[in-house]
RNA sequence: GGGUAGGUACCGAAGUGGCCAAACGGGGCAGACUGUAAAUCUGCUGUCUAUGACUUCGGAGGUUCGAAUCCUCCCCUGCCCA
């Protein structure tokens, strides 16, 4: 079985430029998947791609994992109606550096045979001149044809494109190119929001070198009800767990709709299709069993399988029968007895616990009957937390049915 | 460079001297219903030491008892022309 019946068993192809992929996969080659840099780290749009290179290399090809460090301090606008703001060189660097290494768990670098190689487009793009980059790519894009991309065309319906940004695509092709001569990469993979970069790219490696270089790109993540993908009431769900909890990463995914687990499953996780089939005949509150496969697959793929097990562990407590929140993953802090023997404003608690960004915003949650001290409704604003709250030495906030705090209490 | 249309809260978009913390829609959060689901219905959606006060309508000044609304200058964007 190729890459590409993998890929294609698991939806994960969108648009492939080359009807004889398959041929094309079944020798051991080299493929690309860029990823940008404008964070130190990756969040869970990025996870596709990861995917990607992780079947990629499963297969046994060999990926090569492309920080674009240069390509940064550009900004891809495909798929983005506006400009992202300029990031410094230092700044690129050092997400370039961190991005590098949170893809370690996904992929081998060591092997000799078809390990990663990690690579930064700043290391080449950065040293070429203007007129080099001009006598060198100018002549092989048509700006005529650049401006019936998606990504321009995009950015000129809302507010326009600078020229800065209309070149991002050249630097792109230019990879691709690079790579080809450097390292024999005959592939790129992306997102489909990368079809019209990786176009161009194939087509300026056959004017330059006349190597006949393919590309695949792999569906963009969308959700049954139209939603964004990828967010939490607390924003992006991250790939780092300093920036995503372990908790909050497994509630992310076990969460997802109905409509949406059995596809997460196959992009997400590495399961075999004949468990992941399985699954899919579960329906209506049997679904849940296959929410919690996905969370703890995902789970542990990115964190871990010690931080997945004990996720799960929490989740299934705090949200039992047993409603029992007292697991470390649950949020929490310490707070001293002394704190609670004045009592607490309940506003500024909530703001304190992060459940709440503003005292109004506290405000209208407790006026709108959304907040409960343990299983008890305060709708109060004036309540006070106190010492007559404790219960089995802590205090839990809930705000909401799935969002909580727990103030540990110190004698 | 010239002309022209604009810049309003997370986004889209009304408002064009007081009734404006600013309609409406989307998004988000919460409630009901549920299965830690979706759909649906309801409420909330600037900040605060909170029946009041303060900051907000591109920026800086000005007119006025009073400005998102009028005037001046500046910055930014779209479109058209050169």
């Amino acid at each position: 079985m190729t890459l590409y019946d993998t890929l294609l068993e698991r939806d994960l192809v969108a648009q492939c430029t080359d009807d004889s992929i398959r041929e094309r996969l079944s020798e051991s080659l080299s493929c690309y998947i860029g990823f940008d840099p404008t964070a130190d780290s990756l969040h869970i749009g990025s996870l596709v791609p990861v995917m990607g290179l992780y079947h990629l290399q499963q297969a046994g090809h060999r990926p090569l994992v492309l920080v674009g460090g240069g390509t940064a301090l550009i900004g891809d606008p495909s798929g983005k109606t506006e400009a992202r703001q300029m990031l410094t060189r230092e700044q690129i660097d050092i997400n370039a550096q961190a991005i590098g290494n949170q893809l370690r768990p996904f992929l081998d670098f060591d092997n000799e045979k078809n390990g990663a190689l990690l690579l930064n487009n700043a290391d080449w793009l950065c040293e070429m001149s203007w007129v080099d980059i001009l006598r060198e790519a100018g002549p092989h894009f048509s700006v005529n044809r650049m401006l019936t991309m998606d990504s321009v065309k995009g950015r000129m319906d809302s507010g326009g494109i600078t020229f800065l940004e209309f070149n991002y695509m050249v630097m792109q092709a230019w990879d691709f190119y690079y790579l080809n001569k450097t390292h024999g990469c005959t592939l790129q993979m992306g997102g489909q929001d990368q079809w019209g970069n990786i176009v161009m790219g194939m087509e300026l490696t056959r004017r330059k070198s006349g190597a006949h270089v393919a590309g695949l790109t792999m569906p963009l993540v969308t959700k049954a009800d139209g939603g964004k993908f990828g967010k939490s009431e607390k924003g992006n769900i991250w790939l780092d767990p300093q920036r995503t909890p372990h908790f909050e990463f497994y509630q992310f995914w076990r969460n997802v709709a109905d409509a949406d687990v059995i596809r997460f499953l196959k992009f997400f996780t590495t399961l075999p299709m004949s468990d992941i089939d399985r699954l899919a005949t579960l329906e209506g509150q049997a679904l849940n069993e296959a929410k919690e496969v996905l969370a703890h697959e995902v789970t542990k793929l990115v964190r871990g399988e010690e931080a997945a097990l004990s996720a799960q562990a929490d989740a299934r407590k705090a949200f039992g029968a047993k409603n029992d929140v007292t697991g470390d993953n649950i949020p929490h802090e310490n707070i001293a007895g002394s704190e609670l023997e004045e009592g607490l404003g309940l506003l500024s608690l909530l703001v304190r616990a992060g459940l709440a960004k503003s005292n109004g915003e506290a405000r209208r949650l407790v006026q709108g009957r959304g907040v409960r001290i343990h299983d008890t409704v305060v709708d109060d604003p004036s309540a006070r937390v106190t010492s007559a709250d404790i219960n089995d030495s802590f205090v839990l906030i809930r705000c909401g049915k799935k969002r909580m705090y727990r103030f540990d209490v110190q004698a």
